[in-house]
DNA sequence: ATACGCCTGGACCAATCGGTCCAATCCTGT
DNA sequence: ACAGGATTGGACCGATTGGTCCAGGCGTAT
């Protein structure tokens, strides 16, 4: 999650959009996020935004919430890669994401559950946060499978490894202070 | 969280006006909820509103958030009451939260974290989540302390279950669906 | 070189935001 | 009965919100 900015100034602009909505909606919610502050912190006019998300702000906040889940999928596929056993990969999962929280200043939340918070009724945000969590415990089971944990276990150690890692980022958040999330191996069955 | 709405409609202003806060923070977040809303949903005028929240809407934040808070704490201190040991008291505990956020139709989240995503550059409500978290891990800290575990694995079992039901919440509020919460205390060593 | 896209820049908009202010009203102690 | 603080109702405010619109700039294919 909120992956480290690429300075790469080159960036279409289109992308530069994302980045910077990925940015500050991680941090400040969608709500919390005006269309004027991501505009400034892309450096793009207004013309540009609703030139590539013609629906503007939700289009954008799916965009970066859409991107930001890729980012962590890649991050999981990385930690597990080399694992020896399904405790390693998540091991370094948890020390993987700890050290972006730090790059982050202890301020960024969840990407996608930002959108959560969007308006209540909506039902949009939600389903597509719904598909985004899935998808994660999808790729943490499959590594789980690979690595000879019995196929109804898997199910449960990913769904267990997403409610720690879920859950200490709160706390990392609130404390500002990553250490809950290097802690969560131990918890491991 | 998100306590069923009292429908005493003899309360005083002041106290209409934080459940109405507090039911409308948990569902769209501090900047989500806006204070016209407040006020419509608590029934009160505007005058009342800052009259007893001077500083208008961060003050009335914190007020729901403090309540919110209480409740869980007594939400705890009711499920650990008479439990035979620390596995029981937690499951009761999981099903009493599995129980509230049915009855806010699966909308709410956790009422002290929508006030993680305020403004990032204001120290204050991060503090306050961090103290209100902190407290409510005490809580269950205590709890096991005084069923028989040992003071350092009370401090692990404790941020254990405080991460699972974060966790856990943040997904059933995706999926809209609370048999994650539930199914929490099979992760309990 | 000229014409036709895509893309940019920014002026402009109605609606809503959180907040202020004060006259009228209510309630309570005497 | 009356005084005086506590509370209410709501008009009003400037700032900001997300969003629209279009005149031009730019690149590329012809």
């Amino acid at each position: 999650m909120t992956p480290a900015k690429p300075n790469t100034p080159a960036l279409p602009t289109k992308e530069r959009l994302i980045w910077a909505a990925a940015r500050l909606f991680h941090t400040q919610g969608y709500n919390g996020a005006g269309m004027t502050e991501i505009l400034a912190e892309a450096k793009a006019p207004k013309g540009s935004l609703y030139h590539h998300f013609p629906n503007g702000k939700s289009d954008l906040a799916l965009a970066a919430a859409t991107m930001a889940s890729d980012v962590m999928l890649r991050v999981i596929a990385a930690s597990f890669a080399e694992a020896k056993d399904f405790n390693d990969g998540a091991t370094t999962l948890c020390y993987k994401l700890a050290k972006l929280f730090d790059k982050s200043h202890h301020l960024a939340g969840c990407p996608v559950s930002a959108m959560l918070f969007q308006d209540a009724g909506n039902g949009e945000f939600q389903a597509h946060a719904a598909r985004f969590y899935n998808g994660w415990i999808g790729e943490v089971e499959d590594h789980a499978d690979r690595l000879g944990i019995s196929v109804e276990d898997a199910t449960h150690q990913a769904e267990h490894l997403f409610m720690l890692i879920q859950g200490a980022w709160q706390l990392a958040r609130a404390r500002r202070c990553s250490q809950v999330l290097r802690g969560i191996p131990r918890f491991l069955s």
